[in-house]
DNA sequence: TCAAAAGCTGACCAAAGTGTCAACTTATTA
DNA sequence: TAATAAGTTGACACTTTGGTCAGCTTTTGA
């Protein structure tokens, strides 16, 4: 009978060839994912990452050298889900079309990445302070490019007049709400931008949107 | 010159005879609001929100016992901006001004309330769990409440058909998004409901009602 | 004016938590 | 198979931080 490795598991299955250092520094990742999105960086306690991830905190700290690092490492990780729903925003669709996809990928994401998208999330509304400026530029050009998008719909006469950042704004924040109280994914936005925003303009984009999508043809 | 009490400035102004407990008390929350807000409940110090009162630990320890008790006061404090906006959403309005008065409500107290705002919709976020049974039953009874309301106007023809609670979900998180962004404020809406939410219906309500308010009449 | 109540506070603990290290074991490779 | 590299780990050092306390000062009210 051939001996497993302590810390490799049946299930583990296939990659019995998988590099040791790859994947211990998984294991550590994926813990610290699932315990930072449950309590916050503060709350976090690397002893638990450790014993959640099934390693001594030493061993962990033989890949991390701080708490910090895993925690950026997290982050990191999480920035690839952002182009995929926005990849539905393409100029080669039809709005309705196109609209319709990426709240439906979106929400589906979400569904099943819960804790991520959570953690995102919560980043972002800490200022988004681990997000490497790579990060960030890659986020506001990928939204630049989509307002883009929306912007040749209205001039085209497909989409009424909407302020595009507003629309995504509310596109996201519903979609995301739906992880923050259940599953979870998502992007970010702009956080600069949004400082020089209007805010009675986003109201009136906001209500005016919902009203004409929901009052009967003509009242407005 | 009349000596004035220590930690009492005198851009106080009127409230001189105010008593000294009411005030002690009022400054710890006030700075703890802030902290609880940037830092979240782990990541908050009680030194820190002493210094911000102005106050020696120790006297903040002779106000509260412990430091989920400030949590709690902060949190208790937070719901009273719960159900102004929702007032605006009322059967004896028409729906259009209702719902742009709820939003630009929102939106304002979100504006002049950031750090409240902010930390509430985190408490939510974390499921609520410092929120008192009650406070949490208030906040569902107010929903369905209103929930009724937009049945109404459905029933009455004055909207089209749409889920009430998605249509909640989509103004307050849109509306949130800008408290978590910039300034702070808002509500809760039921967590415990939102479990057995079916995440198609949630997909098909939101960019359904995008388009139908976006897209040029009889296009959809 | 004086005693009791209320408020104040520096100093101090104990617990918790981050990060280190030297010694040990396992894997790799020539 | 032997030497080197990579990985492992218990124990520990050090810091932070929530919370306590005994004794002090100020306020109150009769």
């Amino acid at each position: 009978m051939p001996k497993m490795p302590a810390n490799k598991t049946p299930k583990d299955g296939g990659d019995t060839d998988e590099k040791i250092r790859a994947r211990n520094i998984r294991e550590i990742l994926k813990a610290a994912t699932e315990i930072f999105s449950r309590k916050g960086f503060d709350g976090a306690r690397i002893a638990e990452i450790a014993e959640a991830s099934g390693l001594p905190k030493a061993n962990v700290y033989y890949y991390f050298s701080s708490k910090e690092e895993i925690y950026r490492a997290v982050i990191e990780h999480l920035i690839e889900g952002w182009d995929d729903a926005f990849a539905h925003i393409s100029g080669d669709r039809e709005p309705q079309d196109a609209i319709r996809s990426y709240v439906a990928a979106k929400l589906a994401y979400t569904r099943r990445n819960v804790i991520e998208s959570r953690l995102f999330a919560n980043e972002i509304i800490r200022g988004a302070q681990f997000l490497s400026r790579k990060d960030r530029q890659h986020m506001r050009t990928v939204t630049d490019e989509k307002v883009k998008v929306i912007e040749d719909w209205i001039a085209a006469g497909k989409l009424l007049p909407v302020d595009p950042r507003h629309l995504f704004i509310m596109l996201w924040s519903a979609t995301q709400f739906y992880a923050d109280f259940e599953p979870l994914a998502c992007d970010a936005l702009h956080t600069t931008k949004l400082k020089s925003m209007d805010y009675s303009h986003a109201a009136a984009t906001i209500s005016e949107t919902v009203l004409r999508g929901l009052l009967p043809a003509g009242q407005i």
